[in-house]
DNA sequence: TTCGCCCGAACGATCGTTCGATAACGACAG
DNA sequence: CTGTCGTTATCGAACGATCGTTCGGGCGAA
């Protein structure tokens, strides 16, 4: 029998509604009639509101696993880099939730924080690094810098863009049309830096 | 006449609490009682919980200020960016708290975000994208990347060391003894990039 | 009839705010 | 010096509102 429409409702509301303003910040009540149910319908499918609320999360951050497979598809360090900040643009394109979840668990952590956040984020970190590392060993890039660190310098930039653009929308055009220009220019600037020759 | 320490204590403990979990997350019945205070002292000294939280978040963004002196001390663009870099590593480790308050405000906004938050964060990006721009002028930085954008990746790049601290704490060293370390780092990748020469 | 799915009233808990009482203290008149 | 008054800081009980959950029942398909 197919589960009812009312669990999917729910469950976008829910990432509307909790994205916007926090686990904390929104009542079962707002996101039930939000959804056309019950209220009561929030305990019955999901268990209960952290239930629900760890149901958006895990959906959210499923997303982070195809990391694997450009790892898989790309060898070449400088083209992996590449993929990883047009796989970023896309995947915030995607889903305009997304970093809000990001971020919010990684300032104001909720129980689930260390099941279905951290180990995610750590997988795409450690992932690139290797990536970075293997360009060192190729002498592709400097020796100098850490590669961890190298990798959070990457996703600082990126994802910075899509974290500071409710506070830059009239310093900097945010329109996906610009997309692949950043990219371009992320890129230029991680493995050239922005000094003249 | 001396204003009586409950007021301070009770911002300090808010402070603390808020960054935490958020301004919904915490009740100001334990608030108060973290800072051995009543109740009804949140609304006589600050007008509410609201009025808390609105005091907490000026006090933590005040230090924004300080970029303005910087500004006026520096004239060269590369020691500008190193100067940027130092100091926003100073401000994180004098204030553990500011980050989460800069990021829960950009993803959560609360009511204060646009009269509070949203210009002092501006403000640091538009004296940061003038030094830039000027570095092109002078023929030190590449022309090829827009100034804007740029200081949005090189405060990116530093913010989000701290940002992700809590999900990478196991993958890379957060002490401060390092600081000075990944200064030279994030400058190097931010002015020469990672490739090899 | 049975079994998922769904409803909304009701419950106890907790929320933020208000209000009357109290204590400490300086100013001032006697 | 002393008694009174107004101000300020603090308390805790009480209030109405809202919170998340539960529960008895209704509905439709098997």
């Amino acid at each position: 029998m197919e589960k009812s429409e009312c669990n999917k409702k729910l469950l976008d509301v829910a990432t509307q509604l909790f994205s916007e303003r926090g686990l904390h910040g929104v009542s079962i009540r707002e996101l039930s009639q939000a959804a056309g149910a019950s209220i009561s319908m929030i305990s019955y499918h999901f268990g209960g509101k952290e239930g629900l609320y760890s149901a958006v999360l895990q959906r959210q951050f499923a997303c982070f696993a195809e990391i694997h497979e450009i790892r898989e598809r790309v060898s070449d360090p400088v083209e992996m880099v590449e993929s990883y900040l047009r796989w970023t643009f896309r995947r915030h394109r995607d889903n305009p939730y997304l970093l809000r979840f990001y971020t919010s668990e990684l300032t104001n952590p909720t129980a689930f924080f260390s099941t279905l956040v951290m180990p995610v984020i750590d997988e795409v970190i450690v992932i690139m690094a290797k990536a970075i590392e293997e360009g060192q060993r190729q002498g592709r890039f400097r020796e100098d810098v850490d590669p961890t660190n190298a990798a959070l310098a990457l996703a600082g930039m990126v994802n910075y863009f899509f974290l500071s653009s409710l506070a830059t929308e009239n310093l900097i055009s945010h329109s996906p049309e610009r997309d692949e220009d950043l990219v371009q220019q992320y890129l230029k600037i991680f493995t050239s830096g922005v000094g003249a020759k």
